[in-house]
DNA sequence: CGCAGACCATACGGTCTCGTATGGTTCGCC
DNA sequence: GGCGAACCATACGAGACCGTATGGTCTGCG
């Protein structure tokens, strides 16, 4: 069974994203969340003061991890307009559309912050494949209104989207 | 005061929809309505079963609502540009944004209606719009992602998105 | 008048979840 | 060997919410 000696507060982090992911921010409670771990609450409660001090260090993990993985993946794709289309497939990350609806404070600071960055790596690329400044911006924004909204089309018609957003292709 | 004397299933259904479109669907509970409507929980349980029955007399109502203004809005408008102009705007719906994040398959139904309806509607503006029939539909995917993403913009930036999906604008 | 039903208040039981209290086990280290 | 801290289990209290039970009030109507 591998039974881990001890946890980390990573690994109760990636488990709280696990179920974000899955299941929405409503649904992560502490008890369902030890048991996913094969522990109780007391080991928790051990790890941290409150859920929301967990929640915490889950969202600072997922924004410190998304943009590692978006720039490592970014870096391993020469060509502009491949590395555009797949910025925009991150759309459909389920924890952006997870996390989305809460009015969460801290969660509304978190997401305030990835989108100013998706929006200007965007506006960047439009900028290398030609796009005129003031029109690279503008370009941008739709993308991210699109980017933003992929989930509620089936993968297919976001695929009919998605091209449309890649210049020359 | 104006005590109503009576309270109408239609009066709770549009409480909760401003509920809905103010704290979202997961803050909608009985006993916080009916102090909204200034009664207690009595007085819902007279009129409904449970929660989810007048959850589904709401989506019900909201539908159909939606669907007539829509209707009406988009006949008072005889510029064709405007009139997709305007129906991209409801995409900053709230009560649309406040329940697509919902799991419930009463919700999901309904939402997967309205928004083919939207699709549909937005294809038809495009061929209006002299958009060759091969595109007009792929033009109304793209203007439907954004449509769904425009909440997550500034109302500014919204506008900048919208007017690139405006042909000839 | 007086009754019946519509409409609402109040009080209660049940469930879920957070957080606390407290006790048990394991492991490094003197 | 024994001590202390890290780590976890178990049991409990508190609050939010759903739904039920039951009783009160008002109103139209025979």
């Amino acid at each position: 069974m591998a039974t881990a000696k001890s946890l980390s507060p990573e690994a109760w982090a990636d488990a709280a994203l696990e179920v974000i992911s899955e299941a929405g921010l409503e649904n992560l409670n502490v008890e369902s969340l030890a048991r996913r771990l094969g522990v109780t609450k007391g080991s928790f409660y051990w790890h941290f003061s409150s859920r929301s001090s967990m929640l915490l260090v889950a969202l600072a993990r997922w924004e410190r991890l998304e943009s590692e993985a978006l720039r490592v993946d970014q870096a391993a794709i020469a060509d502009p307009r491949a590395r555009l289309r797949r910025l925009l497939w991150r759309g459909t990350d389920l924890i952006l559309e997870r996390l989305a609806p809460s009015a969460d404070s801290s969660v509304v600071r978190t997401l305030t912050r990835v989108r100013d960055r998706h929006i200007d790596q965007l506006a960047a690329l439009y900028r290398e494949l030609d796009v005129p400044e003031g029109l690279a911006r503008k370009r941008a924004l739709l993308a991210y209104a699109a980017f933003a909204g992929l989930n509620h089309l089936t993968p297919e018609d976001a695929g009919v989207a998605v091209d449309q957003l890649v210049p020359g292709s």
